[in-house]
DNA sequence: AACGATCCCTGTTGGC
DNA sequence: TGCCAACAGGGATCGT
């Protein structure tokens, strides 16, 4: 599913096709993909006829900026993907809004489970709708004291604040596993919990980790819709050394890799390079408990 | 305020 | 073999 990476390698093949483009036209084949603007067709309203200007990321949000203070705002959610092609390409299925751009070519939002969206909003309102979406953790990523004052006294499982956008954004469940794997520190510990050279650790692996992810691709998982804009798998699943690994040797010790329900997501973790001393164990769930 | 639970949605999967 | 419930998850929202 699209996280920071896959944004990322979106973002690029999208830059490629319409910076400095106009959108000539837009039509919305599923009219629930527009979300948080008043109406759908204010998204057409709104963009077609403008030029691109650039196109930039925050986290999972893909922002291009277009003339006439509007900026034209893409977020994936968990099945949706850009297909950049030309008008006599096949229709897709689950094509559910299409961008014709002036070069002939055509951006084709392809979301099956249409949890992603697209809209069309003014520089304030923009910045209304992402106030609540913390730095990028690519890019902007928050110093260790930001994140241990975050932290502090929070019962959660640091996985659950790695998830939440509002500390940083750009991870999902797939890369704050991978993040914790590389740091030796269990899903579930409690946020508060960690040590401040923890937390200095957990940091330091967020960065290599996406940029190994962008390197590669992203990562398409086998039964999951991601797909690179040019059609391409992201190879990133080759390198996962937890996620998808259940009960397959940990690349470092050896030991079977687990799987648990955290902050109600898979987890994936290693029981003896990522310990959960009972001390520490964040909140859990009566399902995180059943299993 | 913090945190868990639920819902949205549909292609895929696993169990019977 | 075939059917169907369960599952996957980013984010909004609601209840405690």
């Amino acid at each position: 599913m699209p996280e920071l990476p896959e944004v990322e390698t979106t973002r690029r093949h999208l830059a490629e096709a319409v910076t400095g483009r106009t959108i000539d036209r837009v039509t919305v084949r599923r009219e629930r993909m527009v979300r948080r603007n008043e109406r759908p067709s204010d998204l057409s309203d709104r963009i077609a006829g403008r030029r691109v200007v650039s196109v930039g990321r925050r986290g999972k949000f893909v922002l291009a900026e277009l003339e006439e203070d509007m900026w034209w705002v893409i977020h994936l959610g968990m099945s949706g993907r850009l297909r950049v092609v030309g008008p006599d390409d096949p229709m897709d299925v689950h094509a559910n809004v299409i961008f014709d751009i002036d070069s002939g070519s055509q951006v084709r939002f392809v979301d099956p489970r249409t949890f992603g969206f697209t809209a069309a909003w003014t520089a304030d309102e923009t910045a209304l709708n992402l106030a609540r979406i913390g730095p990028d953790a690519l890019n902007d990523p928050p110093s260790a004291e930001i994140v241990m004052a975050r932290f502090r006294g929070r019962r959660a499982p640091v996985k659950a604040l790695l998830l939440d956008q509002g500390v940083m954004s750009g991870l999902g469940n797939i890369y704050a596993d991978e993040v914790l794997i590389r740091a030796g520190i269990h899903p579930a510990r409690a946020a508060g919990s960690l040590s401040a050279e923890e937390v200095s650790m957990l940091l330091g692996h967020i960065g290599p980790v996406l940029e190994a992810g962008i390197q590669h691709g992203g990562t398409s998982l086998d039964d999951l819709a991601y797909l690179l804009p040019d059609g391409r798998a992201g190879e990133y699943l080759g390198r996962l050394r937890v996620y998808g690994r259940t009960g397959e040797p940990c690349l470092e010790c050896g030991t079977p890799i687990e799987r648990s329900t955290v902050a109600q997501r898979s987890a994936h973790f290693c029981p003896r390079c990522q310990p959960l001393d009972l001390a520490t164990r964040g909140a859990v769930g009566a399902e995180g408990l059943a299993r």
